[in-house]
DNA sequence: CTGAGTGTTCCATCTGACGGAACGGATAGT
DNA sequence: ACTATCCGTTCCGTCAGATGGAACACTCAG
Protein backbone atom coordinates (compact mmCIF):
# COMPACT_ATOMS: atom_id res chain seq x y z
CA UNK A 1 0.00 0.00 0.00
CA UNK A 2 1.45 3.63 -0.74
CA UNK A 3 1.78 4.50 2.79
CA UNK A 4 -0.97 7.07 4.23
CA UNK A 5 1.43 9.58 5.29
CA UNK A 6 -0.12 12.67 3.60
CA UNK A 7 -1.27 10.78 0.29
CA UNK A 8 1.43 10.33 -2.07
CA UNK A 9 4.39 11.50 -0.69
CA UNK A 10 7.54 9.15 -0.62
CA UNK A 11 8.08 7.85 3.23
CA UNK A 12 11.66 7.72 2.97
CA UNK A 13 11.74 11.41 2.22
CA UNK A 14 10.03 12.76 5.05
CA UNK A 15 12.44 10.73 7.53
CA UNK A 16 15.20 12.48 5.62
CA UNK A 17 13.38 15.61 5.82
CA UNK A 18 12.52 15.35 9.59
CA UNK A 19 16.38 14.22 10.13
CA UNK A 20 17.28 17.77 8.67
CA UNK A 21 14.51 19.72 10.94
CA UNK A 22 16.03 17.68 13.67
CA UNK A 23 19.63 18.85 12.97
CA UNK A 24 18.30 22.41 13.30
CA UNK A 25 16.00 21.81 16.12
CA UNK A 26 18.59 20.41 18.25
CA UNK A 27 21.67 22.34 16.89
CA UNK A 28 23.38 19.33 15.54
CA UNK A 29 22.88 16.36 16.97
CA UNK A 30 23.94 12.69 17.71
CA UNK A 31 22.30 9.81 15.91
CA UNK A 32 21.15 8.12 19.08
CA UNK A 33 19.20 12.11 19.84
CA UNK A 34 17.89 12.07 16.23
CA UNK A 35 16.79 8.82 16.98
CA UNK A 36 14.63 10.01 19.53
CA UNK A 37 13.10 13.24 18.00
CA UNK A 38 12.35 11.30 14.29
CA UNK A 39 11.34 8.04 15.79
CA UNK A 40 12.47 5.89 13.82
CA UNK A 41 15.71 2.96 14.39
CA UNK A 42 19.68 4.05 15.08
CA UNK A 43 19.89 2.31 11.94
CA UNK A 44 17.75 4.34 9.87
CA UNK A 45 19.16 7.32 10.93
CA UNK A 46 22.68 6.39 10.49
CA UNK A 47 21.47 5.35 7.03
CA UNK A 48 19.78 8.58 5.99
CA UNK A 49 22.99 10.52 7.38
CA UNK A 50 25.39 8.57 5.47
CA UNK A 51 23.80 9.39 2.36
CA UNK A 52 23.23 13.17 3.21
CA UNK A 53 27.02 13.41 4.05
CA UNK A 54 27.88 12.01 1.05
CA UNK A 55 25.84 14.49 -1.16
CA UNK A 56 27.52 17.28 1.01
CA UNK A 57 24.43 18.49 2.71
CA UNK A 58 25.49 17.15 6.08
CA UNK A 59 28.80 17.91 8.10
CA UNK A 60 30.30 15.11 10.89
CA UNK A 61 31.82 16.59 13.61
CA UNK A 62 33.22 14.19 15.89
CA UNK A 63 29.45 11.99 16.66
CA UNK A 64 27.52 15.23 15.87
CA UNK A 65 26.31 16.11 12.68
CA UNK A 66 25.32 19.71 11.47
CA UNK A 67 23.55 21.26 8.64
CA UNK A 68 26.44 21.46 5.86
CA UNK A 69 26.81 24.93 3.54
CA UNK A 70 25.42 23.10 0.39
CA UNK A 71 22.23 24.31 1.48
CA UNK A 72 23.67 27.72 1.41
CA UNK A 73 24.25 27.30 -1.94
CA UNK A 74 21.28 25.86 -2.93
CA UNK A 75 20.04 28.67 -0.68
CA UNK A 76 22.07 31.38 -2.79
CA UNK A 77 20.76 30.18 -6.38
CA UNK A 78 17.27 30.59 -5.21
CA UNK A 79 17.61 33.81 -4.10
CA UNK A 80 19.38 35.15 -6.98
CA UNK A 81 17.46 33.00 -9.09
CA UNK A 82 14.97 36.02 -10.69
CA UNK A 83 17.04 38.41 -12.19
CA UNK A 84 14.58 41.08 -10.25
CA UNK A 85 15.64 40.36 -6.93
CA UNK A 86 19.73 40.74 -7.70
CA UNK A 87 18.05 44.47 -9.08
CA UNK A 88 16.66 45.19 -5.31
CA UNK A 89 19.81 44.33 -3.86
CA UNK A 90 22.00 47.27 -3.89
CA UNK A 91 18.99 49.28 -3.73
CA UNK A 92 17.86 47.39 -0.04
CA UNK A 93 21.69 49.09 1.27
CA UNK A 94 20.78 52.43 -0.02
CA UNK A 95 17.89 52.60 1.71
CA UNK A 96 19.60 52.07 4.80
CA UNK A 97 22.38 54.70 4.28
CA UNK A 98 19.19 57.38 3.82
CA UNK A 99 17.55 56.44 6.30
CA UNK A 100 19.83 55.11 8.66
CA UNK A 101 17.54 52.36 9.96
CA UNK A 102 17.11 48.66 9.46
CA UNK A 103 16.04 47.55 5.88
CA UNK A 104 14.58 44.42 4.41
CA UNK A 105 13.44 43.20 0.91
CA UNK A 106 10.74 40.04 1.61
CA UNK A 107 9.27 37.70 -1.04
CA UNK A 108 6.31 35.99 -0.90
CA UNK A 109 6.62 31.62 -1.04
CA UNK A 110 4.37 29.30 0.02
CA UNK A 111 2.02 32.31 1.16
CA UNK A 112 4.57 33.30 4.04
CA UNK A 113 7.39 35.80 4.30
CA UNK A 114 10.86 35.35 3.34
CA UNK A 115 13.63 37.92 3.87
CA UNK A 116 16.02 38.04 0.99
CA UNK A 117 17.76 40.96 1.94
CA UNK A 118 18.74 42.99 5.18
CA UNK A 119 20.53 46.18 5.63
CA UNK A 120 21.53 48.16 8.55
CA UNK A 121 22.89 51.49 8.27
CA UNK A 122 26.63 51.86 9.10
CA UNK A 123 26.48 51.87 13.09
CA UNK A 124 23.38 49.85 13.60
CA UNK A 125 24.03 46.83 15.78
CA UNK A 126 23.41 43.78 13.44
CA UNK A 127 21.01 41.72 15.12
CA UNK A 128 17.68 40.05 14.50
CA UNK A 129 16.74 37.03 12.33
CA UNK A 130 18.50 36.20 9.57
CA UNK A 131 18.37 35.67 6.04
CA UNK A 132 16.00 33.47 4.81
CA UNK A 133 13.47 33.32 7.89
CA UNK A 134 9.88 32.63 7.32
CA UNK A 135 6.94 34.79 8.79
CA UNK A 136 3.69 35.77 8.19
CA UNK A 137 2.83 38.50 5.83
CA UNK A 138 -0.28 39.67 7.71
CA UNK A 139 2.33 40.63 10.76
CA UNK A 140 5.23 42.73 9.20
CA UNK A 141 4.89 45.80 7.41
CA UNK A 142 6.42 44.19 4.19
CA UNK A 143 4.16 41.54 4.03
CA UNK A 144 1.22 44.02 4.57
CA UNK A 145 2.64 46.28 1.17
CA UNK A 146 2.67 42.52 -0.86
CA UNK A 147 -0.89 41.18 -0.20
CA UNK A 148 -2.31 44.87 -0.65
CA UNK A 149 -1.27 43.83 -4.42
CA UNK A 150 -3.01 40.76 -4.14
CA UNK A 151 -6.09 40.33 -5.71
CA UNK A 152 -8.66 39.22 -2.49
CA UNK A 153 -9.07 35.63 -3.95
CA UNK A 154 -5.44 35.53 -3.30
CA UNK A 155 -5.37 37.14 0.01
CA UNK A 156 -8.50 34.24 1.01
CA UNK A 157 -5.93 31.48 0.10
CA UNK A 158 -3.77 32.77 2.21
CA UNK A 159 -5.66 33.11 5.27
CA UNK A 160 -7.21 29.94 4.84
CA UNK A 161 -3.54 28.28 4.78
CA UNK A 162 -2.35 29.82 7.55
CA UNK A 163 -4.83 32.09 9.46
CA UNK A 164 -4.22 35.03 11.21
CA UNK A 165 -1.86 34.00 13.79
CA UNK A 166 -1.35 36.92 16.32
CA UNK A 167 2.05 37.62 17.54
CA UNK A 168 1.87 40.79 20.34
CA UNK A 169 -1.22 42.43 21.19
CA UNK A 170 -1.36 44.36 17.75
CA UNK A 171 -1.21 42.29 14.80
CA UNK A 172 -4.25 41.83 13.10
CA UNK A 173 -6.09 38.75 13.69
CA UNK A 174 -9.60 39.50 12.10
CA UNK A 175 -10.33 39.03 8.22
CA UNK A 176 -12.40 42.01 7.84
CA UNK A 177 -9.74 44.31 9.58
CA UNK A 178 -7.31 42.62 7.59
CA UNK A 179 -9.37 43.85 4.45
CA UNK A 180 -9.65 47.17 5.73
CA UNK A 181 -5.83 47.94 6.63
CA UNK A 182 -4.86 46.70 2.66
CA UNK A 183 -7.43 49.10 1.07
CA UNK A 184 -5.45 51.71 3.36
CA UNK A 185 -2.64 50.74 2.25
CA UNK A 186 -3.68 50.79 -1.19
CA UNK A 187 -5.06 54.29 -0.79
CA UNK A 188 -1.94 55.52 1.32
CA UNK A 189 0.49 53.84 -0.86
CA UNK A 190 2.42 52.43 2.03
CA UNK A 191 2.07 50.16 5.31
CA UNK A 192 3.17 50.64 8.45
CA UNK A 193 3.57 48.04 11.34
CA UNK A 194 3.65 49.36 15.05
CA UNK A 195 4.48 46.52 17.61
CA UNK A 196 2.35 44.46 15.28
CA UNK A 197 5.50 42.28 15.05
CA UNK A 198 8.10 43.18 17.74
CA UNK A 199 7.11 45.14 20.55
CA UNK A 200 9.05 48.02 20.55
CA UNK A 201 9.85 47.92 16.69
CA UNK A 202 7.68 50.44 14.46
CA UNK A 203 8.53 50.06 10.68
CA UNK A 204 7.24 51.39 7.31
CA UNK A 205 6.75 49.06 4.25
CA UNK A 206 5.97 49.51 0.29
CA UNK A 207 5.47 46.83 -2.23
CA UNK A 208 7.51 47.11 -5.24
CA UNK A 209 6.03 46.28 -8.37
CA UNK A 210 6.97 44.17 -11.30
CA UNK A 211 6.19 45.61 -14.75
CA UNK A 212 4.25 42.58 -15.64
CA UNK A 213 1.20 43.66 -13.38
CA UNK A 214 2.10 41.18 -10.40
CA UNK A 215 3.99 42.28 -7.17
CA UNK A 216 7.63 40.85 -6.66
CA UNK A 217 8.11 41.80 -3.03
CA UNK A 218 7.81 44.66 -0.06
CA UNK A 219 10.86 46.74 1.18
CA UNK A 220 10.27 47.63 4.85
CA UNK A 221 12.10 50.17 7.02
CA UNK A 222 12.34 49.44 10.57
CA UNK A 223 13.50 50.78 13.99
CA UNK A 224 12.83 50.80 17.61
CA UNK A 225 9.90 52.89 18.57
CA UNK A 226 11.64 55.82 19.88
CA UNK A 227 14.09 56.31 16.55
CA UNK A 228 10.71 55.70 14.49
CA UNK A 229 9.30 58.92 16.36
CA UNK A 230 8.83 62.00 14.32
CA UNK A 231 10.28 60.02 11.22
CA UNK A 232 7.59 58.52 11.24
CA UNK A 233 4.92 60.20 9.78
CA UNK A 234 6.30 61.81 6.28
CA UNK A 235 10.48 61.33 6.10
CA UNK A 236 10.95 57.49 6.27
CA UNK A 237 7.77 56.93 3.67
CA UNK A 238 9.10 59.47 1.74
CA UNK A 239 12.40 58.20 1.24
CA UNK A 240 10.70 54.38 0.83
CA UNK A 241 8.50 55.35 -1.84
CA UNK A 242 10.71 57.13 -3.52
CA UNK A 243 13.37 53.85 -3.51
CA UNK A 244 10.37 51.22 -4.02
CA UNK A 245 9.64 53.45 -7.19
CA UNK A 246 13.31 53.13 -8.32
CA UNK A 247 13.19 49.39 -8.04
CA UNK A 248 10.29 49.46 -9.98
CA UNK A 249 12.11 51.25 -12.54
CA UNK A 250 15.31 49.25 -12.75
CA UNK A 251 13.20 46.62 -12.98
CA UNK A 252 11.08 47.42 -16.07
CA UNK A 253 14.11 48.90 -17.72
CA UNK A 254 16.17 45.66 -17.25
CA UNK A 255 13.61 43.88 -18.36
CA UNK A 256 13.52 45.54 -22.08
CA UNK A 257 17.04 44.87 -23.07
CA UNK B 1 19.17 -7.11 -0.81
CA UNK B 2 20.43 -4.00 0.57
CA UNK B 3 20.67 -1.52 -3.23
CA UNK B 4 24.18 -1.35 -4.28
CA UNK B 5 24.16 2.51 -4.86
CA UNK B 6 27.29 3.10 -2.70
CA UNK B 7 26.97 1.10 0.07
CA UNK B 8 24.59 1.76 3.18
CA UNK B 9 22.83 4.99 1.11
CA UNK B 10 19.15 5.70 1.03
CA UNK B 11 18.29 5.06 -2.87
CA UNK B 12 15.35 7.38 -2.55
CA UNK B 13 17.04 10.17 -0.64
CA UNK B 14 19.57 9.53 -3.86
CA UNK B 15 16.69 10.24 -6.35
CA UNK B 16 15.57 13.24 -3.94
CA UNK B 17 19.20 14.98 -4.11
CA UNK B 18 19.09 13.89 -7.83
CA UNK B 19 15.93 15.64 -8.49
CA UNK B 20 17.24 18.85 -6.11
CA UNK B 21 20.29 18.55 -8.61
CA UNK B 22 18.34 19.13 -11.84
CA UNK B 23 16.71 21.20 -10.76
CA UNK B 24 19.64 23.72 -10.67
CA UNK B 25 21.17 22.11 -13.56
CA UNK B 26 18.30 22.40 -15.49
CA UNK B 27 17.80 26.08 -13.40
CA UNK B 28 13.72 25.36 -12.98
CA UNK B 29 12.18 22.00 -14.74
CA UNK B 30 8.99 20.35 -15.80
CA UNK B 31 8.34 16.26 -14.34
CA UNK B 32 8.69 15.30 -17.92
CA UNK B 33 12.28 17.23 -18.04
CA UNK B 34 13.37 15.71 -14.85
CA UNK B 35 12.60 12.35 -15.55
CA UNK B 36 14.70 12.19 -18.23
CA UNK B 37 17.70 13.89 -16.17
CA UNK B 38 17.15 11.40 -13.66
CA UNK B 39 16.21 8.38 -15.22
CA UNK B 40 13.54 7.71 -13.25
CA UNK B 41 9.61 7.22 -14.01
CA UNK B 42 7.53 10.59 -14.35
CA UNK B 43 5.50 9.33 -11.18
CA UNK B 44 8.38 8.97 -9.10
CA UNK B 45 9.46 12.64 -9.88
CA UNK B 46 5.94 13.58 -9.31
CA UNK B 47 6.01 11.70 -5.50
CA UNK B 48 9.36 13.54 -4.60
CA UNK B 49 8.00 17.00 -5.92
CA UNK B 50 4.96 16.48 -4.14
CA UNK B 51 6.87 15.43 -0.69
CA UNK B 52 9.54 18.42 -1.38
CA UNK B 53 6.60 21.10 -2.14
CA UNK B 54 4.80 20.05 0.61
CA UNK B 55 7.94 20.47 2.92
CA UNK B 56 8.24 23.65 1.49
CA UNK B 57 11.73 22.86 -0.47
CA UNK B 58 10.58 23.25 -3.84
CA UNK B 59 8.24 25.88 -5.25
CA UNK B 60 5.38 24.86 -8.03
CA UNK B 61 5.31 27.46 -10.93
CA UNK B 62 2.56 26.43 -13.90
CA UNK B 63 4.15 23.41 -14.17
CA UNK B 64 7.70 24.32 -13.50
CA UNK B 65 9.04 23.26 -10.50
CA UNK B 66 11.83 25.66 -8.61
CA UNK B 67 13.82 25.36 -5.84
CA UNK B 68 12.64 27.07 -3.27
CA UNK B 69 13.72 29.33 -0.03
CA UNK B 70 13.53 27.19 2.51
CA UNK B 71 17.10 26.70 1.64
CA UNK B 72 18.02 29.81 1.80
CA UNK B 73 16.76 29.61 5.14
CA UNK B 74 18.96 26.49 6.30
CA UNK B 75 21.75 28.02 4.40
CA UNK B 76 21.78 31.27 6.68
CA UNK B 77 21.54 28.72 9.69
CA UNK B 78 24.25 26.57 8.63
CA UNK B 79 26.38 29.67 7.88
CA UNK B 80 25.84 31.89 11.20
CA UNK B 81 25.97 28.48 13.20
CA UNK B 82 29.55 29.00 14.51
CA UNK B 83 29.42 31.91 16.42
CA UNK B 84 33.00 32.54 15.10
CA UNK B 85 31.75 33.61 11.97
CA UNK B 86 29.33 36.09 12.84
CA UNK B 87 31.97 37.92 13.90
CA UNK B 88 33.93 37.87 11.10
CA UNK B 89 31.14 39.27 8.92
CA UNK B 90 31.47 43.13 9.62
CA UNK B 91 35.10 42.50 9.36
CA UNK B 92 35.10 41.52 5.62
CA UNK B 93 33.25 44.91 5.31
CA UNK B 94 35.92 46.69 7.14
CA UNK B 95 38.31 45.15 4.94
CA UNK B 96 36.31 45.74 1.84
CA UNK B 97 36.13 49.54 2.34
CA UNK B 98 39.94 50.13 3.97
CA UNK B 99 41.10 48.12 0.43
CA UNK B 100 38.42 49.39 -2.02
CA UNK B 101 38.63 45.85 -3.82
CA UNK B 102 36.60 42.88 -3.46
CA UNK B 103 36.82 40.56 -0.12
CA UNK B 104 36.10 37.77 1.10
CA UNK B 105 35.61 34.99 3.76
CA UNK B 106 35.95 31.62 3.01
CA UNK B 107 35.68 28.23 5.10
CA UNK B 108 36.58 24.48 4.74
CA UNK B 109 33.62 21.88 4.69
CA UNK B 110 34.22 18.70 2.70
CA UNK B 111 37.80 19.55 2.04
CA UNK B 112 36.29 22.02 -0.60
CA UNK B 113 36.03 26.00 0.33
CA UNK B 114 32.83 27.92 0.90
CA UNK B 115 32.20 31.64 0.49
CA UNK B 116 30.36 32.87 3.47
CA UNK B 117 30.49 36.32 3.08
CA UNK B 118 31.62 39.00 0.04
CA UNK B 119 31.48 42.44 0.25
CA UNK B 120 32.36 44.95 -2.33
CA UNK B 121 33.89 48.69 -1.83
CA UNK B 122 30.92 50.92 -2.70
CA UNK B 123 31.41 51.71 -5.70
CA UNK B 124 32.49 48.03 -7.53
CA UNK B 125 30.00 46.30 -9.58
CA UNK B 126 28.76 43.67 -7.78
CA UNK B 127 29.10 40.54 -9.87
CA UNK B 128 31.01 36.92 -9.15
CA UNK B 129 29.64 34.10 -7.74
CA UNK B 130 27.39 33.79 -5.15
CA UNK B 131 27.85 33.62 -1.77
CA UNK B 132 27.35 29.36 -0.80
CA UNK B 133 29.61 28.74 -4.34
CA UNK B 134 32.44 25.94 -3.58
CA UNK B 135 35.52 26.31 -4.81
CA UNK B 136 39.10 24.02 -4.78
CA UNK B 137 41.31 24.85 -1.92
CA UNK B 138 44.36 25.39 -3.65
CA UNK B 139 43.00 27.22 -6.19
CA UNK B 140 42.33 30.73 -4.44
CA UNK B 141 44.30 32.97 -2.56
CA UNK B 142 41.84 32.45 1.15
CA UNK B 143 41.95 28.60 0.33
CA UNK B 144 45.62 28.59 0.41
CA UNK B 145 45.75 29.92 3.20
CA UNK B 146 43.53 27.82 4.95
CA UNK B 147 45.59 24.88 3.56
CA UNK B 148 49.27 26.24 4.59
CA UNK B 149 47.46 26.16 8.56
CA UNK B 150 46.46 22.58 8.48
CA UNK B 151 49.03 19.65 9.12
CA UNK B 152 50.64 18.14 6.27
CA UNK B 153 48.62 14.95 6.55
CA UNK B 154 44.75 16.96 6.28
CA UNK B 155 46.21 18.54 3.07
CA UNK B 156 47.43 15.37 1.86
CA UNK B 157 43.81 13.84 2.54
CA UNK B 158 42.03 17.05 0.79
CA UNK B 159 44.19 16.35 -2.45
CA UNK B 160 43.90 12.55 -2.32
CA UNK B 161 39.99 13.46 -2.28
CA UNK B 162 39.39 16.10 -5.24
CA UNK B 163 42.84 16.22 -6.80
CA UNK B 164 44.86 19.68 -7.87
CA UNK B 165 42.36 20.29 -11.07
CA UNK B 166 43.27 23.52 -13.00
CA UNK B 167 41.09 25.99 -13.25
CA UNK B 168 43.75 28.45 -15.27
CA UNK B 169 47.61 27.97 -16.57
CA UNK B 170 48.50 29.00 -13.85
CA UNK B 171 46.81 27.13 -11.31
CA UNK B 172 49.22 24.66 -8.69
CA UNK B 173 48.35 21.18 -10.27
CA UNK B 174 51.40 19.73 -8.38
CA UNK B 175 52.22 18.06 -4.78
CA UNK B 176 54.95 19.40 -4.20
CA UNK B 177 55.10 22.89 -5.82
CA UNK B 178 52.08 22.67 -3.36
CA UNK B 179 53.92 22.01 -0.47
CA UNK B 180 56.38 24.64 -0.92
CA UNK B 181 54.29 27.31 -2.12
CA UNK B 182 52.21 26.66 1.95
CA UNK B 183 55.78 26.68 3.55
CA UNK B 184 56.28 30.20 1.83
CA UNK B 185 52.80 31.41 2.79
CA UNK B 186 53.93 30.08 6.43
CA UNK B 187 57.16 32.08 6.20
CA UNK B 188 55.55 35.32 5.00
CA UNK B 189 52.18 34.90 6.94
CA UNK B 190 50.13 35.53 3.80
CA UNK B 191 48.94 33.98 0.63
CA UNK B 192 48.93 35.33 -2.93
CA UNK B 193 47.41 33.99 -6.52
CA UNK B 194 48.14 35.43 -9.39
CA UNK B 195 45.38 34.25 -12.35
CA UNK B 196 45.33 30.76 -10.45
CA UNK B 197 41.63 30.91 -10.32
CA UNK B 198 40.61 33.21 -12.72
CA UNK B 199 42.80 34.89 -15.77
CA UNK B 200 43.21 38.22 -15.07
CA UNK B 201 42.12 38.10 -11.07
CA UNK B 202 44.85 38.78 -8.45
CA UNK B 203 44.22 38.31 -4.83
CA UNK B 204 45.71 38.19 -1.55
CA UNK B 205 44.82 36.22 1.48
CA UNK B 206 45.13 35.52 5.16
CA UNK B 207 44.14 32.46 7.38
CA UNK B 208 42.03 33.16 10.35
CA UNK B 209 43.14 31.30 13.30
CA UNK B 210 40.52 30.37 16.34
CA UNK B 211 41.82 30.39 19.94
CA UNK B 212 42.14 26.73 20.11
CA UNK B 213 44.63 26.14 17.43
CA UNK B 214 42.55 24.98 14.33
CA UNK B 215 41.92 27.61 11.12
CA UNK B 216 38.68 29.47 11.09
CA UNK B 217 38.91 30.12 7.69
CA UNK B 218 40.91 32.74 5.65
CA UNK B 219 40.21 36.09 4.57
CA UNK B 220 41.06 37.56 0.87
CA UNK B 221 41.27 40.59 -1.37
CA UNK B 222 40.78 40.39 -4.93
CA UNK B 223 40.70 42.25 -8.12
CA UNK B 224 41.56 42.97 -11.64
CA UNK B 225 45.07 42.83 -12.34
CA UNK B 226 45.68 46.42 -13.12
CA UNK B 227 43.89 47.45 -9.97
CA UNK B 228 46.15 45.46 -7.64
CA UNK B 229 49.65 46.15 -9.14
CA UNK B 230 51.47 48.53 -6.92
CA UNK B 231 48.97 48.15 -3.97
CA UNK B 232 49.83 44.34 -3.64
CA UNK B 233 53.15 44.42 -2.46
CA UNK B 234 52.94 46.72 0.66
CA UNK B 235 49.24 47.92 0.94
CA UNK B 236 46.84 45.66 0.83
CA UNK B 237 48.76 42.64 2.88
CA UNK B 238 49.08 45.06 5.60
CA UNK B 239 45.33 45.78 5.80
CA UNK B 240 44.27 42.08 5.21
CA UNK B 241 47.04 41.04 8.09
CA UNK B 242 45.86 43.52 10.24
CA UNK B 243 42.27 42.82 9.86
CA UNK B 244 42.78 38.76 10.13
CA UNK B 245 44.57 39.46 13.21
CA UNK B 246 41.92 41.63 14.73
CA UNK B 247 38.91 39.12 13.97
CA UNK B 248 41.63 36.40 15.46
CA UNK B 249 41.29 38.67 18.77
CA UNK B 250 37.38 39.03 18.35
CA UNK B 251 36.92 35.52 18.15
CA UNK B 252 39.52 34.63 21.13
CA UNK B 253 38.01 37.79 23.50
CA UNK B 254 34.38 36.59 23.13
CA UNK B 255 35.07 32.99 23.35
CA UNK B 256 36.29 34.12 26.90
CA UNK B 257 32.64 35.51 27.92
C1' DC C 1 -12.84 18.20 -33.38
C1' DT C 2 -8.82 15.68 -32.73
C1' DG C 3 -4.12 14.61 -31.51
C1' DA C 4 0.02 15.16 -29.03
C1' DG C 5 1.88 17.23 -25.26
C1' DT C 6 1.53 17.81 -20.44
C1' DG C 7 0.63 16.57 -15.13
C1' DT C 8 -1.89 13.41 -12.21
C1' DT C 9 -3.87 9.11 -10.19
C1' DC C 10 -4.11 4.21 -9.53
C1' DC C 11 -2.46 -0.46 -8.89
C1' DA C 12 0.20 -4.85 -8.80
C1' DT C 13 4.95 -6.23 -8.24
C1' DC C 14 9.15 -7.00 -6.11
C1' DT C 15 12.79 -3.83 -4.57
C1' DG C 16 14.96 -2.02 -0.97
C1' DA C 17 13.97 0.61 3.59
C1' DC C 18 13.37 -0.83 8.02
C1' DG C 19 14.17 -2.45 13.06
C1' DG C 20 16.62 -5.47 15.87
C1' DA C 21 20.58 -7.71 17.25
C1' DA C 22 25.38 -8.28 17.21
C1' DC C 23 29.87 -5.89 16.83
C1' DG C 24 33.61 -2.49 17.78
C1' DG C 25 35.53 1.44 19.92
C1' DA C 26 35.82 4.93 23.26
C1' DT C 27 35.13 6.92 27.70
C1' DA C 28 34.27 6.95 32.65
C1' DG C 29 33.98 4.95 37.09
C1' DT C 30 36.01 1.94 40.48
C1' DA D 1 43.98 -2.02 34.85
C1' DC D 2 39.59 -3.78 34.33
C1' DT D 3 34.93 -3.53 33.48
C1' DA D 4 30.45 -1.37 32.54
C1' DT D 5 28.14 1.58 29.67
C1' DC D 6 27.65 4.57 26.58
C1' DC D 7 28.20 5.66 21.80
C1' DG D 8 28.43 4.62 16.28
C1' DT D 9 28.59 1.02 12.95
C1' DT D 10 27.50 -3.25 10.42
C1' DC D 11 24.69 -7.09 9.14
C1' DC D 12 20.49 -9.55 7.95
C1' DG D 13 15.60 -11.26 7.36
C1' DT D 14 11.15 -9.35 6.69
C1' DC D 15 7.41 -6.96 4.76
C1' DA D 16 6.25 -2.01 4.20
C1' DG D 17 6.29 0.80 0.60
C1' DA D 18 8.82 2.89 -3.54
C1' DT D 19 8.55 1.94 -8.15
C1' DG D 20 7.11 1.92 -13.25
C1' DG D 21 3.54 1.43 -16.31
C1' DA D 22 -0.96 2.18 -17.75
C1' DA D 23 -5.06 4.73 -17.51
C1' DC D 24 -6.99 9.35 -16.76
C1' DA D 25 -7.52 14.48 -17.02
C1' DC D 26 -6.31 18.64 -18.92
C1' DT D 27 -4.47 22.12 -22.16
C1' DC D 28 -3.07 23.78 -26.24
C1' DA D 29 -2.35 23.77 -31.40
C1' DG D 30 -3.61 22.46 -35.77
Amino acid sequence: MAGNNGGGAVKSDETLLAIVDGLVALDGATITELKEHVGVSKSTVHRHLTTLERHQYVVKEGDTYHVGLRFLDLGGYARDRKAAHKIVEPKVGELAEETGQICQFIVEEHSLGVFLYREWAGDTVRTGARVGTRSHLHQTAAGKAILSQLPPARVDEIVDRWGLPGETEHTITERDELAAELETIRDRGYSVDKDEHTEGLWAVGAPVNGPDGGVLGGLSVAGPTHRMKGKFEEEIPGILLRIANECQLDVAYSRRL
